[in-house]
DNA sequence: ATCACTGTGCTAGTTAACTAGTACAGCGAT
DNA sequence: ATCGCTGTACTAGTTAACTAGCACAGTGAT
């Protein structure tokens, strides 16, 4: 299953999706050219409305990252960098494995991980400061 | 500045405000017994409505994180794991920096790196994979 | 007792997210 | 030409998030 949004996050389902196909074909597991799952289906799989998959895929155009043709399908666009950009993302997947695997090995809870990373990205911490 | 919600991220503020309250007392930041900023003043800083602060509070009353004494304030409870706790997570920042660091030096953005950890933390890598 | 803080609880309003449902239009294979 | 897929667009409804505002009650210092 390449989309699986959280409803429990609290984030708003519609940007779950948007975030997951963006990270798929920012690692290239989805590359330009390639078809998305249909709205209905796809829908269908996550138990979702399908309007609200039609709005992700519509801000997903809306940004440039796919293109919708009607009664064709959503695919994805030439837009990025193409497969040394999705090299890479795909590249530092380790370095995240890596560091994920060895917070658990410490005992960290994944809620506990994430709000580490969330204070990182955020400059919330004092090793990481502001950033402009 | 301990707490920054993020009204951009799409996450509800009150949640996002529930994190980072989370974050410090696991790390250490806030302390058993520590006031947390009123509900007012804490209002007026972030530009937020004060029923968005006491949700947020409430909520994490419920959950035992902190104490909210009417007419005193909101303090942190002594219901974790105390200084040990605190020393796990605080001790695994320089993880999540370093890790952090390594992926903005190879060009990654925060957007990028952070959907690198949110399909990590979900299981939705191939190296990672699903989680019970 | 008073004051300036604190939290508590409520009304009322707007906006956003998500749902269910429906009908229409385009595409491509047959 | 038809069919089964695809996306498009809309109505209508519920729920949640957030806001502005107000009044009340508790606390602790003076």
């Amino acid at each position: 299953m390449l989309f699986r949004p959280n409803p429990s996050l609290g984030v708003p389902i519609y940007l779950q999706l948007m975030e997951q196909v963006k990270h798929a074909v920012e690692t290239g597991a989805l590359r330009p050219g390639d078809q998305l799952p249909g709205i209905r289906p796809l829908a269908e799989e996550l138990v979702i409305n399908p309007n609200t998959v039609a709005k992700a895929y519509r801000e997903l155009e809306h940004e440039g990252v796919i293109e919708l043709r009607h009664g064709a399908g959503a695919f994805v666009t030439a837009h990025g960098g193409g497969r040394k950009a999705a090299d890479k993302v795909r590249g530092a997947q380790p370095v995240v494995a890596a560091a994920v695997e060895r917070l658990r090995a410490r005992g960290l809870t994944d809620e506990e991980i994430r709000r580490l990373f969330e204070a990182e990205l955020a400059g919330l911490t004092r090793a990481g400061g502001p950033r402009g």
